[in-house]
DNA sequence: ATGAAAGCGCTAACAA
DNA sequence: TTGTTAGCGCTTTCAT
C-alpha cells in the first residue's frame, strides 16, 4: 500500500501554509502574514476572520521560511562545560523562562571541556542562525570561537572578565561573595581559612582564587598556599584535593570553595575521616544550587541569582544586537552568603 | 556611520552561500551541494576543489532552506518536567551525544508539571519541524499532545507503557529494580519496608507504587499503606512526607523511593529526627543520578542506565520514522541495584 | 560528471 | 486596507 504518487517536484507530502489559509479566508497569504504578526494595518473584521481559519485549520507557521530569509532564527546559544553540575542546568531553566516569554528557542550545546566539541558547537550555532551566544565554557581557547565573530554574531561570556568586539562580559561578584563569607567566618572565630579551588590555567580559576586571596587580606588573615588545593569543580576531584589537604601539619578550621560540587566532595572527604562538620571544621560552598539545602548538613554556600543572571546575558546580547560591531558590556552579577548548617563557630584551640 | 545602503529587495547583510562558493569554484552550486553531502556523482578532482574552496572561504551551510524544502530539520524534541531533577539534565546529555553523533540538534523543552506549558512546548515543537519528540513528562493530559499526531512526527513517551499510532514507549522496568531491593532488605533482616512515592494521580507514580507492593509480595513481606507516603519526586516534598511517616507507630526499618530527590529528602528528615542511616534505617534511591555517591551517606540506589535509554528511544523514534502510521514499540529499559552504604543490616527488636 | 532551474513558506516592497 | 511578487539557500529532477 506504499502511495508512490509524484505530481510534479514537491518531494514529502505538503503541510499546512499561509496560503492555505488565505484560500480558505478568501484573502491574500500577506493579509495572513500580517494577522499573524499582528500587524496594524489589517481591518479588524478581515484579522478575526483570518484567525478564525487559523484557529479551524489548526495551522502552524514554519519559522525556517523566515530564517530563510532573514538569516535570524529567534534562537539564542547556550554552550556550558557539562549539565551534570546542576548549576547549569538551573541557569538554563532561568534562561529559558526569560526567552519562551519571547517567543525565543534555546539551542544548547555541551562541550565537556573539548576544544573540538566547542568548535562542533559553534559550527551549529552558526548554521542554525543563532541571535546570539552565551559562553559559560570560559575555560577555552580563543581560537574556536572566533566564527562567532566572523558570522557578527553577539555573544557574552561568563565571567572570562574581558569583553571586546562583538563580545560582552558577564562576571560574578566573587569578591563581594568571598569577602562576606571570611568576614562571616573570621567572626565565628575562624583564622586558619582554605581553599579549594578549581582546575588549574583556567582563567575563572584564577579570579576565584584571587578573590579569595583578596578577602582574606581585607579581613587581615594569613593566606598560606598550603592550605589551597586545586581541583576540578566537581564532587571526586573536591575530595581528593580536600583528603590532600587534611595532611596538612595544622589545619585550616574552615574551608571555601569555588563551587558547591566541590563542596560536597569536600564534605564527603571529611566526613570519611571522621571530621564533624562544622563543630571540627566548617565548609562553605560557592552557587547555591538547589541540592546545596539537601546535602547534610545542609550548606552554607555563596549564591548567585541565577534569574539576575539570565537577565544579564539577555542585557549584554540585547546592546550587542543593536551593533555587533562595538566592545560588549562588561556586567555584574551579585553573589549573596546563604547562612545554614555547615558552618560554626571555629573549634577551641 | 550607519550605512542604510539598500540596493533591492535584500533587508539584512548576505551571506555566504552555496552560489559563492561555487562561483569561486567555478563550478554550479549544484555540484557544490553534491559534494557537501558526499554524493558519489562527483568527480574526485572537482570534489577535492570544492571543498578546498569551503575551507578558504569558511563557508557554513544553511539548514533552514533545507528544511523549509523537506519540512524536517535534523532536530529532536525532549520535552522534560523539570530540569532542576539532575536525572533530566543527565538524560539529556546522553541523549545529545547520540544525536551530535548523527549531526542532529536537540530543541529541549520544559513543562514544570504545566498543562499550559506543554501545549506550548508540543507547538514549538512542531514550528520547528522537529523529526521526532520524546516526552518525558508523563503526567499530561493526552490532548496536549495530540497536534504531534496530526503534524505526523514520530513521537516516544517515557513510562507511560502505552503505545498507540505513532506513539512508542520506553518503560523503565521499575519491577525489577525493586524486586531486587528488596530481596537485597529482606536479607539484610528487614521485615517492615516503607515507601515515599510520587505525585498522586499520575500513571507513573501508580506504576512505580505497585510495582514496589509487588515485589512485597513476592518477597513474602507485608506490604500496609500505613508505612506509604506520597510525595512529589522532589527533595522537599519528600522531606515533608518522611516526617510524616515518623508519625506512625511501629515504625518501618527500611525505606524505599520513588527516585534520588526522594531519597534525598528522607535522608534529611531522618537526620533531622536523629534517625541515623543505615544503622537505624536503611533508604533506597532510585535512577542513580550521579550526585546519589556524593550525599551522605552515599545512597544505595536502582539505576537506570541512561545511555541505554537514549539508545532505546532512538530506536522507537527510528521504528517510527520508516511509518508513522503504525503503533510503536513499547521497549524495555532495564534497572539495577547499585549498593551503597545507606542500606545495613536491620536494627535488633 | 555537471549544470539549469523550480520550489519549499514567508514577508516586505510596491502597487492598487 | 489589501494583493502581487520576488527572493532567502538548498536539493533534486531533468537535460546535457
Amino acid at each position: 500500500m506504499n502511495s508512490k504518487k509524484k505530481k510534479k517536484s514537491t518531494p514529502e507530502q505538503r503541510t499546512q501554509n499561509m496560503r492555505t489559509v488565505a484560500l480558505r479566508a478568501g484573502v491574500s497569504s500577506a493579509t495572513v502574514s500580517r494577522v499573524i504578526n499582528g500587524l496594524p494595518s489589517v481591518k479588524q473584521e478581515t484579522a478575526e476572520h483570518v484567525r478564525k481559519i487559523i484557529e479551524e485549520l489548526r495551522f502552524i507557521p514554519n519559522p525556517s521560511a523566515t530564517t530563510l530569509k532573514y538569516g535570524r532564527s529567534n534562537t539564542y546559544g547556550l554552550i556550558v562545560p557539562d549539565l551534570t553540575n546542576p548549576f547549569f542546568p538551573e541557569f538554563l531553566l532561568h534562561f529559558e523562562q526569560v526567552l519562551v516569554e519571547n517567543d525565543h528557542e534555546i539551542l544548547v550545546a555541551t562541550t565537556q571541556s573539548s576544544e573540538e566539541k566547542l568548535t562542533n558547537s559553534v559550527r551549529r550555532m552558526i548554521m542554525r542562525r543563532v541571535d546570539g551566544v552565551v559562553l559559560m565554557a570560559s575555560e577555552m581557547d580563543t581560537r574556536s570561537i572566533e566564527p562567532i565573530f566572523d558570522h557578527q554574531i553577539p555573544m557574552v561570556t561568563v565571567d572570562r572578565r574581558r569583553v571586546h568586539k562583538g563580545c560582552g562580559d558577564v562576571a560574578i561578584a566573587f569578591e563581594n561573595g568571598f569577602r562576606e563569607a571570611v568576614v562571616y567566618l573570621k567572626e565565628l572565630g575562624h583564622r586558619r581559612i582554605g581553599f579549594v579551588g578549581g582546575t588549574e590555567g583556567l582563567t575563572t580559576s584564577e579570579v576565584r582564587l584571587q578573590a579569595f586571596q583578596q578577602a582574606l587580606q581585607n579581613a587581615g588573615l594569613m593566606f598560606t598556599s598550603r592550605f589551597v588545593r586545586a581541583a576540578d569543580y566537581r564532587v571526586d576531584g573536591a575530595d581528593a584535593a580536600m583528603s590532600s589537604l587534611l595532611n596538612e601539619p595544622d589545619r585550616p578550621t574552615a574551608i571555601m570553595t569555588v563551587n558547591d560540587l566541590t563542596a560536597f566532595g569536600v564534605l564527603r572527604a571529611l566526613h570519611r575521616a571522621g571530621i564533624k562538620v562544622p563543630s571540627e571544621m566548617s565548609v562553605v560552598g560557592f552557587d547555591g544550587i538547589l541540592l546545596s539545602s539537601a546535602v547534610q548538613p545542609p550548606l552554607t554556600t555563596i549564591a548567585i541569582s541565577l534569574k539576575d543572571m539570565a537577565n544579564r546575558c539577555l542585557e549584554a546580547l540585547g546592546k550587542l544586537k543593536a551593533d555587533v560591531s562595538k566592545r560588549g558590556p562588561l556586567l555584574l552579577v551579585n553573589s549573596k552568603l546563604l547562612i545554614r548548617e555547615s558552618t560554626g563557630p571555629a573549634p577551641p584551640k
